[in-house]
DNA sequence: AAGATAGGCAACCGCCCGTTT
DNA sequence: AAAACGGGCGGTTGCCTATCT
């Protein structure tokens, strides 16, 4: 017997999803919290597929969201990790809050991809073009550190922000970003210092990067997540009232997108 | 100004895996 | 033990916008 499809594929819309969908996803997710995404489109009144709804969620909607560029030293990991895990993006994108595999995913193809073919890196292998691949599959013997990038790299790669010189991703490097760049360098250097490299990348612990962000991100105007809450944890915060009454300016940035005052605000 | 082309990204598809029954 | 289910993942598609001719 074969699987059921995940949703009924009748009478079910696909598409770009409007500002009225997103208003009800989110409004059913605030109230109810993520049940099964199966049975959420009917709840929720969406005409949607509940993968859908789950990818709409996750990917767009989730409000832990950054939005906007990977800066410079996002990248800079994102090669990092690539080079390690290969197309693991939501292993990439777990070290990464705020980031989505999708995201990630999408940068790398259309960005990154680009900039390491231009200073002659093999996106794949992260080995010059004119290298033959190395046979050893032991990721540590990778040639690939933030230095080797900008031995290849025409342009001067500055590992500390506000005095780089980068392109265009890395011109918009924020201050908030900088204390988090330096620290995900060090984390980059425990990474190719570690002998336990892949117990590290995998272990369940918070990276020194994820903390950062959390302090620094999350502490505007107070709690903006619950963590007493059920359902609200590591893995997923959900907002809190005191988020939203406290002016988080993250909730009215992301408020924006869809207009306020589709939110009663 | 208008059509052609390329780039970027949101969304979909199908497969896989872990859990439940 | 095996089927059913729910959710996650990576690859791909297709639409929209910007740029070029």
């Amino acid at each position: 017997m074969g699987r059921q499809p995940c949703c009924d594929k009748l009478g079910v819309k696909k598409g770009p999803w409007t500002a009225e969908e997103d208003k009800k996803l989110i409004n059913f997710i605030l109230t109810n919290g993520q049940c099964c995404w199966r049975a959420l489109p009917k709840l929720a009144g969406l005409r949607r597929c509940g993968k859908s709804c789950r990818l709409r969620w996750t990917n767009y909607l989730r409000p832990d969201l950054k939005r906007g560029l990977l800066s410079h030293d996002e990248e800079q990991l994102v090669i990092e990790l690539h080079a390690l895990l290969g197309n693991k993006w939501s292993k990439i994108a777990s070290r990464l809050p705020g980031r989505t595999d999708n995201e990630i995913k999408n940068h790398w193809n259309t960005h990154i991809k680009k900039k390491l073919l231009k200073i002659g890196i093999d996106p794949m292998t992260h080995q010059p073009l004119n290298q033959e691949p190395n046979n050893n599959d032991n990721p540590k013997n990778i040639s690939l550190n933030p230095d080797d990038i900008s031995k290849h790299s025409n342009t001067k790669t500055v590992k500390t922000s506000g005095t780089s010189t980068e392109d265009e991703s890395s011109s918009t490097v924020t201050d908030q970003n900088s204390s988090m760049d330096n620290e995900n360098h060090l984390l980059i250097d425990k990474i190719y210092n570690d002998d336990d490299l892949f117990s590290y990348l995998w272990s369940d612990q918070t990276t020194i990067a994820e903390a950062s962000w959390s302090d620094s991100n999350y502490g505007v105007g107070g709690t903006l997540y619950d963590d007493n809450v059920p359902g609200a944890g590591a893995d997923f915060p959900i907002w809190s009232p005191e988020g939203i009454n406290g002016n988080d300016w993250r909730y009215l940035d992301y408020c924006e997108d869809f207009g306020v005052h589709d939110f009663g605000l």
